[in-house]
DNA sequence: ATAATCACCTGCTCGC
DNA sequence: TGCGAGCAGGTGATTA
């Protein structure tokens, strides 16, 4: 489900609800995620303030003072505000009752998502010691592409997709960003030019920023923190898209494998 | 160091 | 209608 404009979306639909509000309870019913929810979790988040939260890559970060939640959404995870006396349905792992009765729950039918803590003090975690730029941000540019991107034989799609080079870049957004710029999602990225790279990188935060504007892009369920669905869909050129007519020249777009994932691209408009 | 593959897990769609 | 195969928004770990 989630990419980073869903993850976005997710972080200001949560956000007025939860932010300097008290956890009064931690409940953990499936503490069995990507990796293990600490058992020690619900005592040391009890009675603490969440004074921020925040987003780094596709984690979701709650801030506390003594230290800070990470939540990943994983392939098909989804957190929002309910009353806290809603009964849990089938996929409902964590809930954060809050002291205003309402609480943050944290469904994941397929349990990739994870709640990790990292204590005050403690070292960055693993997971976000080694990420690249926010897309979004001025540190990310074609330039740093370029110069990332030389010798390496790998497709650029592959490329653009690892988080030690940006950050955010999922599956769908990464076939609809190389189709904006017009480049073969399977040319080599070492191959790729300079200029191609700074229009590239363009298109990659016009498709992420849209994408946000939207609420997302909501293919099977997802909703954001506020319950509503995301209207990028309709928006996609490629993603999905496979055999149907390419938008700009009506060629049929072709749909092949690349890294596992689906990747579709126009024979015509990608060079 | 880089590239390719595997693994984690449930649910849905498709073809027979 | 039922059943197995394949696929899905992510990404760390493992293998060449």
């Amino acid at each position: 489900m989630p990419e980073l404009p869903e993850v976005e979306t997710t972080r200001r639909g949560i956000q007025p609800h939860i932010e300097g509000r008290v956890v009064k309870k931690l409940v953990v019913r499936q503490p069995s995620l990507r990796w293990l929810v600490p058992e020690e979790l619900p005592a040391i988040v009890k009675g603490q303030r969440i004074a921020s939260v925040e987003r780094r890559a596709k984690y979701l970060l709650l801030g506390f003072t003594k230290g800070t939640a990470i939540i990943h959404l994983g392939m098909s995870g989804s957190l929002r505000i309910i009353k806290a006396t809603e009964p849990p349905m089938a996929h409902d792992h964590v809930d954060w009752i809050l002291e205003d009765g309402r609480a943050l729950r944290f469904t994941d039918p397929r349990r990739f998502g994870c709640l990790l803590w990292q204590g005050k003090g403690e070292a960055q975690h693993a997971l976000l010691a080694s990420l690249g730029p926010e897309p979004l941000s001025s540190e990310f540019d074609g330039e740093l592409l370029y110069q990332r991107s030389r010798n390496r034989k790998s497709p650029v799609k592959t490329f653009i997709m690892d988080n030690k080079i940006v950050v955010g870049v999922g599956n769908i957004y990464a076939n609809e960003a190389l189709y904006a710029a017009g480049i073969r999602p399977d040319r080599a990225a070492g191959s790729i030019s300079r200029k191609r790279y700074l229009c590239l990188a363009e298109e990659i935060k016009k498709v992420l920023a849209k994408a946000i504007e939207q609420g997302g892009t909501t293919l099977r369920d997802f909703v954001g923190g506020d319950g509503k669905p995301g209207y990028f869909k309709q928006e996609l050129m490629v993603y999905g898209r496979g055999g149907q007519p390419c938008r700009h020249c009506r060629k049929l777009l072709t749909e092949v494998r690349l890294g596992q994932r689906s990747t579709v691209y126009c024979r015509a408009c990608q060079r």
